[in-house]
DNA sequence: GTATGTGCAAAGTATTTGCCCCAGA
DNA sequence: TCTGGGGCAAATACTTTGCACATAC
C-alpha cells in the first residue's frame, strides 16, 4: 500500500485539497481533524480523536462530529462499525480501502496488508444485484497473541 | 446455503439444544428470542426484535439484551455492526456465516448467497498473524435499485 | 457581506447496571 | 432448594440538534 511522504497511508494535504474542491472551507478545525486522522493511520473513534494533540483544544466534539460527517459525505472519510460501541473513522483513499484484523478481547485494530480477495466478488455482485456504487468492508476478528491464554 | 425444515437458515431447535448444552436454562424468553431470530432470517436490531410476535409481551428489552449477549458468548448469535446506530443480531450457524449486501440509503439488508472468497485469506491470516479463533465479517454497501435515481 | 462553520447546552437513542424478586433443574 | 434468569428503573455512553455567534471567502 502506498504511503505519502510523511509515511501515512493517506496524505492530509491531498484530503484537504479534495475537501476544498468539494466546497468545504479550510478552517482550523478541518485541518486539525484531517491531520489527526492521517497521523492515526488506523481507524479511531471520536473520543480518541479529541485527545490527539492536533485536535485537543482546537475544536469542540460537536465540530468533530460534523466535520467527520461532512467528510464522509464527500467520500474522504470512512466510518466503520468494528463492533465497538462508538463509530470509528479513518481517511478514505480514492478508490482504495483497507481490511482490518481486530482483537475481540482487547479491541486492537491492525490494517491487513494483503491482497483483498473481495474485489472480484464486488464486481460480480454489481452485475447481478442491481446495486450500484458498491464498496465493501471486511474485518477479521480473533484473539491477538496477547489475549489468548 | 442449507435451510432447516421451516425454511430458516438456522433451526431454532438446534440453537436451543446447543444453548442447553452450554448451560443456559430453557426459559420462555430464550425460546422467544431464538424463534424470533430464526424467523427474521436476516440480522435484526433489538428494537425490531422486541416487536416480533414471538417476543412482544413475553419479555423485557433488558432480558433481550442479556440473552443476546449470552447467546453471543456461546457463539450462537452474532452481533453485527452494519453501520446502523443500533447493533444487529442474527443466529450464527456452527462453522458458517453470511455476507451481506446493504443499501446505504434505505438500509435494507440482503444475504449474499455466494461463495465467500475470504475463507482462504482467513486461513492465511491465522498462520501469519498469531491471532487465533478467527472469523470474519464482510459487508458490501451500495445503492439498491430503489434508491439510485 | 453572506453563507458556512463553530461552541455550548440540551435532547435523543442505544446500551448497560443494580437490585430484588421469580423460576428452572 | 439453590442458582441462574427476569423486570423495572436508573445510570452511562454515544450521537444529534438548536440557536446564537464567529469566520472563511
Amino acid at each position: 500500500m502506498d504511503r505519502c511522504k510523511h509515511g501515512h497511508f493517506v496524505c492530509a494535504d491531498t484530503v484537504l485539497a479534495r475537501a476544498k474542491e468539494g466546497g468545504l472551507r479550510r478552517t482550523r478545525a478541518l485541518e486539525a481533524v484531517v491531520e489527526a486522522l492521517a497521523e492515526a493511520g488506523t481507524p479511531i473513534p471520536l473520543n480518541e480523536l479529541e485527545k490527539k494533540p492536533s485536535v485537543a483544544g482546537v475544536c469542540d466534539r460537536t465540530t468533530l462530529f460534523r466535520l467527520l460527517n461532512r467528510l464522509g459525505e464527500h467520500g474522504l472519510v470512512r466510518r466503520l462499525g468494528l463492533h465497538k460501541r462508538a463509530a470509528y473513522f479513518t481517511l478514505a483513499m480514492p478508490g482504495g480501502h483497507h481490511d482490518y484484523l481486530i482483537c475481540r478481547e482487547c479491541g486492537s485494530v491492525e490494517i491487513l496488508e494483503v491482497e483483498c480477495p473481495v474485489q472480484e466478488l464486488e464486481k460480480e455482485v454489481a452485475k447481478v444485484s442491481g446495486y450500484t456504487d458498491l464498496y465493501h468492508e471486511l474485518e477479521i476478528y480473533g484473539l491477538c497473541p496477547n489475549c489468548h491464554g
